[in-house]
DNA sequence: CAGCATCCAGCTTGATACTG
DNA sequence: CAGTATCAAGCTGGATGCTG
């Protein structure tokens, strides 16, 4: 009977204390999802991806480079030179994540405007109240 | 010059005051992307989602349902029957999303050992401080 | 069952200031 | 340039109680 012993995945994310749910919130959180979309065009360094990902503070990229960098999505690459540059890259596993993410972002881009119309048709429904 | 004008989009979400950002953190939200992902599979009830979303709370659910039944992605289905029942589906536009969010859950999930062990080499590298 | 209203602890976030 | 440290404020989210 588990002749076929069904491939059973070791990670579930629904599962409350799956460590995956955690990494897949660094991923697609807010700040997450925007760095590793702003990555899969190459290697930027840490101010030039403070622009590129506009709105976000020095605290919270350097907080989210961490976390994807421990996670082993992004690599550091600081050279010791004066002034200091320090490059930030995307590792393998960071490009697949990031390519398919930029797949998201790309196809809500491409539908806000039907997003917007149902957000007023939404609201006038129950715009009353 | 602009024989071939580049196919600009008009929503960018690298841009701060996109509205493309709003709903892109409604899908890949905590809750959002989590329920996407249990909906792909089919409808389902307020509580038996609610049970499949491990560890969301009533009114997380409630409010991550609200966000994206606005955004178009997923459909209420209200039976005025008593007891009261209410399906939630997702909309075509919702399973499109959902699907990707899904490619990117089970590329995390499928690679959570190389990320466990991508942490335990980060923390011992810098383990001393 | 399917939810809304309220309260409030605490985590997240953004400013600001400082270091190497 | 590339960050870290600190602090206040605001939003997130859970618990609880109630409605239809």
């Amino acid at each position: 009977m588990d002749g076929i012993p069904e491939q059973e995945l070791p990670y579930d994310v629904f599962a409350k204390a799956c460590p995956s749910r955690g990494t897949l919130e660094h991923v697609t959180g807010r700040w997450g999802a925007l760095t590793l979309g702003a990555l899969h065009e190459g290697s930027l360094r840490f101010n030039a991806l403070r622009r590129r990902v506009d709105g976000v503070s020095e605290k919270m990229l350097s907080q989210t480079l961490h976390a994807l960098e421990r996670d082993g999505l992004v690599h550091r690459e600081a050279q010791p030179t004066n002034p200091p540059r320090v490059d930030y890259e995307l590792t393998p596993f960071g490009h697949e994540v990031a390519e398919r993410l930029l797949g998201l972002i790309h196809l809500v881009e491409g539908r806000m405007d039907d997003v917007l119309a149902a957000r007023t048709r939404y609201d006038e429904t129950r715009g009353g109240r």
